[in-house]
DNA sequence: TTGTAAGCGTTATCAA
DNA sequence: TTGATAACGCTTACAA
């Protein structure tokens, strides 16, 4: 490794001028300045992260930490986060573990948008602080040093249940994401609050404990065709089991929506091509409000107010009109 | 922050046992080293990564490189290479950016898998060596410390053009991707092959450059519906622009496969929603078998062998049965 | 078994 | 305008 001492010597000058060059300081002499760029040039001299980080100096990098590999919108927001953060002069590291904690602290990043649920909140306290603000992405964590970006998942999924019964549809099931997440209660309880506020009943029996995969959409509508009678409408707590449930039905000869409708939540990249009704994020917008605000809150702000994400509601053929 | 001075001095003993206990060294006195690991606990001390790096003792770590964010199979590959990075007890970090040269040196990360095409082979060249080996996807570099993974993308591609052609197609327009892209060319040459072989014309006015994003297939999708009289069957050089075109199709009531018939190569997600016969490319195990090579050479092998993974072909609805 | 001290690549302070 | 030197957090000889 060619360092910042091979590169005075070769310019026949200290390390510190060589490093107030690097860093634009005033106090060089522009001949000095102009002598020892070219020489790194030459030397393709790549300034050490690691010696860098040792010195405070806040590093212009921020990390972004995800680990669900099956949602494949994590790189829309990833596109919006590497936008604005490159926009900024920012460097983006991206880390999909745990492991990632050890990043989290001024030497090698100063600040963190945060989406792994396995971050626990505690965690997340612990390593936040003035010098260290986070963002965290569809939880909300109240504290001085983060700031939580989530989208509002309540209002558009009642409506698009409301949209659902007034096509006529009377009868639902539902397919939950995990039980502990704060968007899957939103999306649950504004669906029961919609059927309440309709007079309709809501049987325990017809819900369905999920994990936002396809997979286990699928397994709860082979399960949900084995009864005896199928709702009108399985209201899936996320696109990916939607689908899921959608093939499931379709290898079993039930049509959609003639038979059943279903109606999703994310409007995923495959939600349109399968005419999915659901619910769509501005994922994009999303990963760059979070970078935005992480950065500010880096240099100075002290912004930590939850902010939340309108979501558009978007009715396709999943969903038709019932003729009770 | 709370370093390594802090929880030596409160087990009242030097830095450098400290350090001996978190690296494992067989030199310490067994209360001593629990005394530590508890108090270590207690403060939630983490290893500073910056303070490491400085001194060689190889990270466990490796960095991945990429940048194309409409290309939703990239999500697979991280998968892949994160489980096996897991498995091995390595880190991975992600850069989107240009910047990640920095990264790339022992002071961080140990190796890395380069994705992006926008990092030059010279760069690569430069950087990777002995003690920082570099396996590069979907291109290939003959250097002693680089590896190159790469889909055999002229077999199947080939192979699907005959099965195309044997079911009855005889014209054929064809969409390509970045020019200068190893796997385009390959693509490309693989089918004027197949149709010489098969004694087929090809005209220079049915080729449509494009850049692997499903607008610049539905661009050229447009500008081939001006043409008098469509092609049999459009060949497009990945699934993206296949599903570009399609949609163009579909918006201009021009069915596929009845009017024109539709192939693309990649496999993705909407790849089977939509229909579309295509190539299916093994991506977590792409990913996965990158980073085995990686972790391999890191740990002293020298295998710069190139590696050629099998994709397989699957005939879907948008190519049907012509009867001439 | 434990501690001392040098050194990794850089920046910051202060003196020349 | 430049240079010497301490300091950052950690590892590692080597000494005790």
């Amino acid at each position: 490794m060619v360092g910042i001492k091979d590169v005075a010597k070769q310019a026949g000058v200290s390390v510190s001028t060589v490093s107030n060059v690097l860093n634009n300081k005033k106090n060089v002499g522009e001949e000095t300045r102009d002598r020892i760029h070219k020489i790194c040039e030459e030397l393709s001299y790549q300034p050490n992260v690691a010696g860098k980080g040792l010195k405070s100096g806040k590093p212009n990098t921020i990390l972004f930490n995800f680990s669900d590999f099956d949602r494949s919108f994590y790189l829309k927001i990833i596109n919006g986060i590497s936008d604005y953060v490159n926009d900024n002069d920012f460097d983006l590291i991206i880390c999909t573990d745990k492991s990632c904690e050890k990043y989290m602290n001024n030497s090698l990043t100063s600040g963190s948008i945060i989406l792994d649920k396995k971050m626990q909140d505690e965690v997340l306290i612990r390593l936040a602080n003035e010098s260290y603000p986070i963002v965290v992405l569809d939880r909300i964590i109240n504290n001085p040093s983060i700031k939580s970006v989530v989208v509002n998942n309540y209002d558009p999924m009642y409506d698009m249940i409301q949209g659902v019964i007034d096509r006529g549809y009377r009868h639902f099931g539902f397919i939950g994401g995990p039980e502990e997440t704060a968007d899957n209660k939103e999306r649950y309880k504004a669906f029961r609050d919609a059927l309440e506020a309709n007079h309709l009943e809501f049987q325990q029996k017809s819900y369905f404990a999920g994990n936002y995969r396809e997979k286990s959409g699928y397994s709860a509508a082979k399960i949900l065709m084995l009864s005896r009678e199928l709702p009108d409408c399985l209201v899936c707590a996320n696109d990916n089991m939607a689908i899921g449930a959608m093939k499931a039905f379709r290898e079993n000869g039930i049509r959609v929506p003639e038979d059943i409708a279903v109606t999703g939540f994310d409007n995923c990249d495959l939600a349109e091509a399968m005419g999915l009704t659901t619910v769509s994020i501005p994922n994009y917008e999303r990963g760059y409000i979070a970078a935005r605000y992480l950065i500010e809150n880096i240099r100075g702000q002290r912004n930590v107010e939850t902010f939340k994400i309108a979501a558009k509601i978007i009715f396709r053929n999943s969903v038709g009109i019932k003729n009770n």
